[in-house]
DNA sequence: CAGCCCATGTAACGAGTTACATGATTAA
DNA sequence: TTAATCATGTAACTCGTTACATGGGCTG
């Protein structure tokens, strides 16, 4: 039962249905919490059972009828007793990193890409979180804001998703490029093996990526 | 199935028995995969009979016999293929910061104190990960490793791993240290507020974090 | 008119977590 | 002697993910 901290967490700012929260979970809480869609629905349900949340219809007229969903005493009362228990640790799986872990022993062509990928879809984010940052604060600035703006909050759960995709960023990017360097210089060996000597397999004295 | 890729990525740089394995994920490996030790356990048995990995027996007077394992061939080619699919986003689940992010409706102490707790841990851990990449690479110096040294991919993510962790340090310990900052405003004003009017609630026109 | 956006829900399945069980050695 | 380290395993349970189902409106 973790989920449901988060999402109490992103409903304090506001009405949303479980469509809207689940965009709000891809973009303002990506960067501390991951959840699908159907998770989400599924603990607007059990939430609002237990009373943690209370939910109203909202008609509408060319597009389904939705409900959205506000936070209840009860649930800022559980999320204060949340407050006052040891935050678990951490927990992360980045796929893309354990390809970086295996790229010794596996052809990284196809992990660059992917590392090239996700550098600008960090990129990407990074403007996100930027527009985000403005919207929350509007007029104020930075400075001002953050000794008394409200709500808090949000504010510095973007900021921390910004710099942490704008570190994503260049991790990624210098990952790529590193590796692509190493893998052309590995190619040069071949031809000048080839030249040198054209009968063995000239690459096996090298700690180079291997290409199977 | 994803914590399989994740466990042969480990158990390429050595033979390595449950209980090692453990230990690497709790500090290389933490930084893009977390993993509680029963899950590998169970992980191990199941790559072992599908034949990704071979186990061996090692006999120890002093303590319980254990079991290492090694990657074959058949594994590194699971990592190869695993290598040319796309990477599904990362997973991310961070309690700490659903707090920081509702910090607007909870009261702040506990929330700082965790951050403060959790940049100090984070700061352990950029010293861990520069004691890790010093033994990776040995005698080379570091722009050399880089270019030609091996293996690679363990480094790359040691590098990405520190500087998570730098980052991680810094988030933190600034976050604390404002809203610290704004704790203290709050009861400021609720002292300058009692000189001057004693009788109203006078700290209902701020937006600072309400104390319940 | 194909395909995406809005909007939600149920059910099955797969993965992750916790509890429990065992037991010797060594350091404080 | 209390606790920690080493070392593994089974079973129950909770949680997360995927598949499937529905259906109108809007865009290219």
């Amino acid at each position: 039962m973790a989920l449901r901290h988060a999402v109490l967490a992103a409903l304090l700012d506001g009405e949303y249905s479980g469509y809207q929260l689940a965009k709000i979970f891809d973009i303002a809480v990506s960067n501390f919490w991951h959840a699908v869609p159907q998770q989400l629905y599924t603990e607007l349900t059990r939430l609002e059972s237990e009373g943690l949340i209370t939910g109203r219809q909202i008609i509408q007229q060319g597009r389904p009828n939705k409900r959205v969903f506000t936070v209840t005493g009860a649930g800022i009362e559980e999320l204060e007793r949340f407050a006052q228990t040891p935050a678990r640790p951490g927990i992360i799986r980045e796929d893309l990193l354990v390809m970086v872990q295996a790229v010794d022993h596996t052809s990284s062509a196809a992990v660059i890409k992917q590392l090239e990928e996700r550098a600008e879809t960090a990129l990407a984010k990074v403007a996100l979180f930027e527009r985000t940052l403005e919207r929350l604060r509007g007029e104020t600035d930075e400075e001002t804001f953050l000794r008394e703006g409200s709500p808090i909050g949000p504010y510095l759960t973007c900021l921390r998703g910004r710099r942490f995709e704008q570190e994503n960023y260049e991790c990624y990017r210098s990952t790529a490029q590193l590796l692509r360097e190493r893998a052309a210089a590995v190619e040069d060996e071949k031809g000048a093996d080839a030249e040198s000597a054209t009968d063995s397999d000239a690459a096996a004295d090298t700690d180079g990526p291997e290409t199977p």
